[in-house]
DNA sequence: GAGCGCCTCCTCCTTCGGTAGGAGGGCGAG
DNA sequence: CTCGCCCTCCTACCGAAGGAGGAGGCGCTC
């Protein structure tokens, strides 16, 4: 039927995610990677590989960077990520780079079967139980962070706008008049109120500021081109 | 059974999907809308909508910004982007703001009945034929997109990578020498190798390209702390 | 030992970023 | 009409940023 393989640093948990894949997908051919240099080597070995079940925290792949280097030396091996982390960010990042799945390790055993099948099958997992909460990415962060920000972002004027819009593609003020057609004094005087607004004290800081708000979603808000 | 909604400015396209839906799902309730507008007061009379089907590229709605708005006035209501754009980042972009899936206006009738039955179960639906692709995010780019920016991280030094980490966070020279106990003048002559290393001109770029870049995955990497 | 790369620090210089203050003109609300 | 807000532009000043060049120390390899 297929081949997976189940790349996990943890005996008990590889013992136990495989013995779930015997019982729900049986005739499954299944190997173990302890270590993501034990997956990368297994992979080159074995042309039959359908699909790699990597752990993220394994010890020679920090986190998403293992992915990425899995990915890297495997381009066309499916890779889903199973991990005990559940942020949505997480979840994106992985998918980003390729994962064609997110399977939390809190996943109930039926619906990890489930999700493999669906893998296996050309689709593409992700959690319904994180991605379909309803408060999309701005849920359960700090209500001073994101939010006062955009409150904020809302104080400043249509010009300001369009100059922070430049401001955040690393533009110059020189060149940031050039494009708004207005003389780099105005510019700086539009960055000055800019800081001042969103209570910071240096172009950078403000730019790191945008883009922690949602200026992309204001700029159309008034119609503004970028 | 269940209640939808398809927004999309476009008559013809509004039937036709209709009529697909009607066909595959037969005892749907079916709203149609031809504007965000539209769709928002619509939304807010029905309490029924188990879905909405959301056209990027509605004329009072200029792509994900329609969706971000639709987003933040019923954070609750599912939605499934409908559009003709296949760019994997754009469909990355819907899900981050929330969208339980994205559906490709060149998809086959029965695959997207197939998704719709999909979303409507409480699943998330993503296209198979683009999200698995087998060369990841840096595919069909230009080959000197990440890639060409995670290379040249490589080349910098164990102490120009902690100087872009402080710079990445918005600290000034003066700031980032007293954290890391060294003068400001040495702090300069790694920020100019920063920006030669990194083939850019001022230090707001190079924090573009770094955060662009997996600053992280890389301090990680050389156990250095940020 | 010689060479090399990295880290450290320095000076001199130019450009950029940012503040302060003033000044004129457009435009809508009272 | 007056007031206020915004945009525009200016001068002047100052500090931060960045380039050019040199220099010493440290640890590595050949």
């Amino acid at each position: 039927m297929h081949t997976l393989m189940v790349a996990d640093d943890h005996p008990l948990f590889r013992e136990a995610i495989a013995a779930a894949i015997r019982a729900g997908l049986p005739g499954c051919r299944l190997l173990e990677a302890a270590s993501l240099g034990d997956a990368l080597a297994r992979a080159d070995d074995e042309e039959a590989l359908d699909l790699v079940l990597l752990d993220l925290g394994l010890p020679d792949a920090e986190g998403l960077a293992g992915l990425s280097r899995l990915r890297e030396a495997c381009p066309t091996l499916p890779v889903v990520v199973v991990s005990a982390e559940q942020e949505r960010t997480t979840i994106l990042d992985a998918i980003a780079l390729g994962a064609v799945g997110y399977i939390p390790k809190s996943t109930p055993r039926p619906d990890l079967i489930a999700a493999l099948d669906q893998v296996l099958g050309g689709q593409v997992y992700l959690p319904p139980s994180i991605m379909r909460r309803a408060p999309g990415p701005h849920a359960a962060e700090p209500p001073n962070g994101r939010a006062s920000v955009d409150s904020r972002l809302e104080t400043l004027t249509d010009k300001q706008l369009q100059v922070l819009a430049r401001m955040v593609r690393g533009d110059a003020n020189k060149v940031i008049a050039r494009e708004l057609d207005i003389a780099e004094t105005t510019v700086k005087t539009h960055v000055s109120a800019i800081l001042r607004k969103l209570e910071v004290s240096s172009r950078v800081q403000a730019i790191l500021a945008a883009d922690q708000a949602d200026l992309a979603a204001q700029l159309s808000r008034r119609q503004l081109r970028a």
